[in-house]
DNA sequence: ATGAAAGCGCTAACAA
DNA sequence: TTGTTAGCGCTTTCAT
């Protein structure tokens, strides 16, 4: 492999430090305020401020005079005094393991799609799968204020569910369900997923089936997704030792690893299902490789049904599940709970199906 | 394809709703303030907000009760009214095109690590590449009263420069090098990386160069490395009107429909550069389902360098980005200017790198 | 329809 | 080392 390289990096301009720094300093001073705004007008400051958010209290001629005084001054209210004035902060919190995924950025997107357009504003968080970390992002984003909170999985710390449970805002726990929700909780059965897919592989006649997947310890709906299928496997009359784990982050690459582990530990192996569609595209094209024929000699199934599976050669067999939808719903849940509106139910399961392609 | 699908949805728990709406009132009366604390212990408020924030300046004797009364009351500082009163609101807006390129992400995990541990908030925001609500974003997140802020591209409305530039806050941008940065600016030059590609695959004997790539009206920097692509082809003779284009959004999928099109348009074509690795992945794939052998009938090249493209086969040659490390500069030149330190260089250069592997 | 007063929870600046 | 005073920019409440 030949690396070309083009670098380079220069000043600019030559401004003296202490320029910078005054610059910096006059923020305070620089910023326009509604007061500044209404004195600019002989107007009270309230007047501004229904101008701004409740436009239809305002008459229409001082109205307009004050959006253009708005305007002219560059008036941007500040949300910070506004939310500690009125106690709402019009923030949400998402607490997600990591971006890496792009599940968890599938989420988000729904869920942006329907926040941003109310006017609220997502704070993000990753754990990095840690429950310490998780714990102290709840804590830090609690101060926030927030109107609610979204965070991924049903698995937390005893302190994280205490601190959740007397913040006395709406909560929801995604992807995944509990059996005692802190709150809200929209997601699907990962212990169901396993077992569904064992099923499925057994079905199709398969008779030594695996599980491959990463940080295993740690991701605990991977835990719950090893138990399903062990548990319908054993149900099944079928070997279920068949289990390949790392510790180091999902990514194509190790797909790969973890089909050689479970190759050299079990030759027999005829059926592999992943954590996800990486590892089993990165498998796949390891088969590709070896001129290991998939399905005859080895099927290869993934999970989340991203779009790799579909494009691959074969295309992969997978899991799909709703994650826009999932965020899209917990953003509606929690609307209706800010609203004051009735919730149907506390908690929604919103399943998932088994999409079968060519790799099983 | 075969849909197995299981669904279910029920009510846990029948709270009426009255219930729910008490605890969501009962928020504001519930929480536990500063004055709680010291009232309390019996002491004045800003001995406990310094016990939380300045350690040092309290005796070790009453911080330690201060603490424990802390815990015990699960105390937790409402960083609203902090900000408010400190003017910081330790808060630094994101504004980035879309999540959906790992590119992005990678570069907010690069800012994360940085901003996170000290104690910043990410303010994310994402414009899906639309230059209007790229300015309401701005609008919006500038309420926030943020310590800086960050801001994918160097291509923005009047309005949105104006909005920045006389925020008094620094500004960060980053992806691209500007001509006349707002502020400060971490990135590379794309019309370079067009320029290099065009350079690197006519050096390696190709006569038919083509780029494919997606929303190309709307991705700016898309366009200027198509610019440089195209001035070096001419300026080394050979045709540089292969041109593919296609406003859908990026994916596996496109790279196969923008392939196609190429070949039926331009069947001379023996290379490719596409605008992401995505694409030339699934470009790649309809080439093995074709069996046109890459490189030999047909080169293909990415755009990134993310993990795909070393994994594939062929493996894909690409440009490999720094998109982590702009994201650890960025923040890391931010962070400079808010302690007041002198910055060297107000805009870096973070080059690139042609990775070359087997696919051209 | 408009304004004045009070205060959200916290911290800077000063005093003791 | 600790406490007091004042006020951040806005909205609530109550008056006009």
């Amino acid at each position: 492999m030949i690396a070309l390289s083009k670098t380079s990096s220069w000043e600019r301009v030559a401004f003296p430090g202490d320029i910078e720094q005054m610059m910096n300093l006059s923020r305070k001073a620089g910023r326009v305020t509604l007061s500044d705004v209404a004195k600019h007008l002989g107007v009270g400051t309230m007047t501004v401020s229904r101008a701004i958010n409740k436009p239809q209290m305002v008459s229409p001629e001082l109205r307009s005079r004050i959006m253009a005084a708005v305007e002219q001054l560059g008036y941007i209210p500040n949300r910070v005094a506004g939310g500690l004035a009125s106690g709402k902060a019009l923030s949400i919190p998402v607490i997600l393991p990591t971006l890496y995924h792009s599940v968890y950025v599938s989420f988000l997107e729904g869920l942006c799609s329907v926040l941003q357009v109310e006017g609220y504003q997502i704070l993000l968080g990753t754990t990095e799968y840690r429950t310490d970390t998780e714990e102290q992002l709840v804590s830090t984003l609690l101060g926030w204020w927030p109107d609610g909170l979204i965070i991924a999985g049903v698995d937390h710390s005893q302190r994280t569910r205490t601190l959740l449970g007397s913040a006395g805002i709406p909560i929801v726990e995604i992807m995944d369900l509990s059996q005692e929700p802190i709150d809200l909780n929209v997601g699907f059965s990962h212990h169901q997923v396993g077992a569904a897919v064992a099923e499925y592989l057994a079905g199709q006649g398969y008779k030594h089936i695996a599980y491959a997947g990463t940080q295993t310890e740690i991701d605990f709906r991977s835990m719950r997704r090893i138990a399903g299928f062990q548990d319908t496997l054993r149900r099944l009359g079928l070997p279920h030792h068949y289990i390949q784990r790392s510790h180091k982050p999902s990514s194509l690459a190790l797909g790969k690893e973890l089909l050689l582990g479970l190759l050299e530990q079990y030759p027999q192996v005829d059926a592999v299902f992943f954590a996800n569609d990486d590892q089993a595209a990165g498998a796949l094209f390891e088969c590709q490789r070896r001129g290991l024929a998939v399905p005859e000699k080895i099927a290869l199934m993934g999970f989340n049904d991203q779009e790799i599976a579909s494009q691959t050669n074969p295309a992969l067999t997978s899991v799909w599940t709703p994650r826009r939808e999932m965020g899209r719903k917990a953003a509606e849940m929690l609307l209706r709970r800010l609203r004051g509106q009735k919730l149907g139910k506390k908690q929604v399961d919103t399943g998932f199906k088994i999409v079968e392609r060519a790799s099983t």
